[in-house]
DNA sequence: CATGAATGAGAATTCATTCAT
DNA sequence: AATGAATGAATTCTCATTCAT
C-alpha cells in the first residue's frame, strides 16, 4: 500500500561494474528518515538539521548526501508518514461494520494517531495550494472511497474535498488542544459528523459565491 | 512660567506636568503597528524585524524605542487585531435578526475578515495553552454571549469552548484554502453549523473519556 | 578650592546685547553633572547616556548641548570629583597632628571616601598615560605637599609618584574588596605604610632597570 | 608542572569508539584560543568576537562551534592564562634560595609576566566577589604555600588573602604604568615587601572594625 | 563514502549621537 | 533653548549548506 518512493537509490544500470547499493547506505537512509520523522512530529519543520543528524547517528555529510536539501528530507518523510497515516485510517474504516461507521471510525482513527504529528499538520495545510508535495493524495483516495460507500447516509452534495478539508480542520483542532484539553476535539468531531448526515438536506453553498443570505434557510424553525 | 502653549495633541491629565506625546512619534508608532499588522498577517510571526521597520519607514532604533522586544510589538499588534476582529464579528452578530442568525453571521464575518491573518491564526492556536496571550478573551466573551442568546436553538450541551474551538478549526480551514479555493470553507461552515442545531439531541462526549462506541448512535437510521 | 572649570559657559562679550547665561541653563548643567557623578560613581563610564539624562531630568538634546560628547561630560565630572576628592583628603591631612599622621590620615580618608567611585578609579589609571585628562593634578599636589612635610619620617628616595601610584593601587584594592570584604584594604594600607617609613633604608630600585638581584638585600637577616 | 586542562579535546579512551578529534579542528581551537588570549590581553573582555574570529583565521561559525557563548571562550582562555601565570610565578619561587626570596621572586615574576594581561587583571578583580570564575584558585594555592614557608620572615598576622590582595593591587599598578613608566611598579613592590617583613611587629587591623586611631602607633618615633 | 568541522549570511538588540518639534 | 524621538552601525549568536579529512 505504501506509495512508490522515486528517490530510492537504485543500482546504476549503465556501467559494467554494477555494484549493489551498499547495505549501510540503505540502513543510514532509513535511520535518517526514522529520526527525522520523530523529530518532525515533535517539533515541526523548523527543527535544526543537526538534531536529525544527531539522532540518526550519521554525520551531516551523510544526511546531505541522501537529501541535498532539508526540504528534500522533509518531503520524503512526509510522504512516508502521510502514507502510514492513510493506511492506518483506512484500516480502521475497513473493519467498520457499515459505511457510516467506516466514515466515523476513519476520522476517529485519523485524528487519534497522526494528528499530533506537527510537520504533517503543518504540511497538510498545503494540500490545496501544492497538492503534489506529499503523499496526501493517498489520504484523498481513501476518503473518496469512503464517501462513495457512504453516499446514502451522507448529506447530499458533500464532496471528497469537503471531507478532506474537514479532516484538515479537525486535525488542527487536535494539535491546538492536545496539551491542555486532549479530548476536546472529540466533541467537535461529533458536531461536524452530525452535520454531515443525510438528514440535513439544505444545499451546501457553491464555492464560487458566498451566499450570505443562504443562512436564513438554516433557521431551526424553518 | 509664561510658557506659550504649543499645539498640543494631548496633555497629561494627572498632576505630573508631562510633555504631550509628540505628533510624529504617534504617527511613527501607528505606522509601525500598521506595517507590522500587514506583515504579520501575510507572513506570520517569523518575520524579520527589519522588514517591518523598512515598511513603516523608520529605522531600527525607532522601532525598538516603541517596542523594546519583537515580542512586544507582536503582542501589541495581535491585541489590536484580535480586538478589531472581535468587534467586527460581534457587529455582524448584533445586526442579525435572531439568535441563530447572530451565530451564523458571527462565524461568517469572523471567517471572512481576519481568518487570513497568519499571525492571528498562529496565536489563536495558543488559546488553550496560553489563553492570556492576546485579546482572545474578547472574542470568547462575544461567543459566550452568542451562545447564551442561542441556547434554545443550539444542540444541548454545546459549550462556549466548543464554539471557540470550532472557530479556530474553521479559521485554519480558511487559511488553508485561501489561495486556491477561497470560498470552500463556507461549505464546511454550513456543515458544522448544521451539526450545532438543536435538532441534534445526541449527547456530546465528555472530554475525559473518548467513547469510541458512541458513534453507533450516530447512525442515520437509528 | 574647587578648580576653575574652563567649560563653564560664559557671557558673550563681543555683542551689544550681552544676555546673561540663562539661569535654567546653569541649573540644568549642574543637574546633569550631579546626576552623572552619581551614575558614574555607581556604574563606571560604561553607562548609557540616557541613564544620566533621565536622572538629571533633562532631555538628551540638552545634555548634548552642554556636553557635545559623552567624553566631555565624563571629563567634566571627573575633574570635579577629583577636586572634591583631593579637597576632602587634604582636609584630613591638615587636621593631623604631625607629618606622619597627615600622610596616614590622608590615605585613610582618600580610600574611605572616593575609592568606591567607579569612574574615578577607572580613570585614575590613566594618570600616567594621559595625566592632563582630569583633576588628578590637584591630588598630586596634595601628595607632593604631604611628602615634603614628611621627608624626615619617610624612607629615603620615596617620590611623589610613588605615593600616587600607591594610592592608585590601594584604590583598586578598595574597589575589588568593597562588596565582600569591605575593610580588608585597611590591612594592606598598614603594610604599605610600614614599608614607607624611614626605618627602611634600602634603596628603592631606579625605574630604568629592574634589578632583580636587589632582592637579596631585602632578606630579613641581612 | 602544567596543570591538566580538562577542556582539551582528547581521543576517547573508553569503549565507545569515537572518531579521533580532527587535527584541523584542534588546530582551529588552538588558534582561536591563542588569538583570543592576545586580544583579551590587549583589550580586555569587551572585545568584538569578530576580532577574535578574524585573527584566528576562522569564521564566526567555527568559533561558535567551539565556544557556544562568548563567555565560554573567555572563561577557557582565562583559565588557561591564569594557569600559565600561576605556573610561571611558582617556578620562579621554587628556584629561589630561601623562603623570603621565594616570596619576592614570586611577586617579581607574577608582575613581570602576566600583569599586563587586561582580561586577567579584569577578572582578578573578581577574586573576592566571584572567586570560582577562573583558575584563580591555583594562584591562591601557590601563595598559600609561599606564606607557609615564609612564616618566620613574615610580619605576624599576614594572611594569604593579604598577599593575594597585594598581588591584585600591584597588578593594577603594573597595568596603569605599563605604557609610560614601565618599571615604576617595581619601586612600589619594594615598599610593600618591606612592610611585610617580620621586623614590623605592629598588629594589622582586624577586618571588621577600621580602627582609625591605630595609626598613632605607626609613628616612626614610637 | 562517511564524518563532522567550517562557513557566512542573516536576525535581534543596543546605544552614542543627531534632528525635528 | 529644551525636548526626546529617530537613526543606523555595531554586536552577539544561529543554522542551512559546503568541504576537508
Amino acid at each position: 500500500m505504501a506509495v512508490a518512493e522515486p528517490e530510492e537509490p537504485k543500482r546504476s544500470e549503465g556501467t559494467t561494474r554494477r555494484r549493489a547499493v551498499r547495505a549501510d547506505a540503505i540502513r543510514n537512509r532509513e535511520a535518517i528518515i526514522e529520526a527525522a520523522s520523530e523529530v518532525l512530529a515533535a517539533q515541526g519543520t523548523a527543527v535544526d538539521v543537526r538534531e536529525i543528524a544527531g539522532r540518526s547517528g550519521v554525520g551531516m555529510g551523510t544526511l546531505y548526501r541522501h537529501f541535498p536539501k532539508k526540504e528534500d528530507l522533509i518531503r520524503t518523510v512526509l510522504r512516508r508518514d502521510f502514507s502510514k497515516w492513510a493506511d492506518s485510517a483506512r484500516q480502521a474504516a475497513i473493519e467498520a461494520r457499515d459505511p457510516w461507521a467506516a466514515l466515523t471510525d476513519f476520522y476517529q482513527q485519523a485524528l487519534t494517531g497522526y494528528a499530533r504529528h506537527s510537520a504533517i499538520m503543518e504540511n497538510f495545510a498545503l494540500t490545496w495550494s501544492a497538492p503534489d508535495v506529499a503523499g496526501i493524495q493517498q489520504l484523498r483516495l481513501v476518503i473518496e472511497e469512503l464517501r462513495a460507500r457512504a453516499t446514502d447516509v451522507l448529506r447530499p452534495g458533500v464532496t471528497t474535498d469537503d471531507l478532506l478539508l474537514l479532516l484538515v480542520s479537525l486535525g488542527h483542532a487536535v494539535q491546538v488542544t492536545d496539551e491542555c484539553r486532549p479530548h476536546m476535539w472529540n466533541r467537535l468531531l461529533h458536531i461536524c459528523l452530525s452535520g454531515l448526515r443525510a438528514d440535513h438536506r439544505e444545499l451546501l453553498p457553491a464555492e464560487a459565491a458566498p451566499d450570505t443570505n443562504s443562512w436564513t434557510r438554516l433557521l431551526p424553525g424553518s
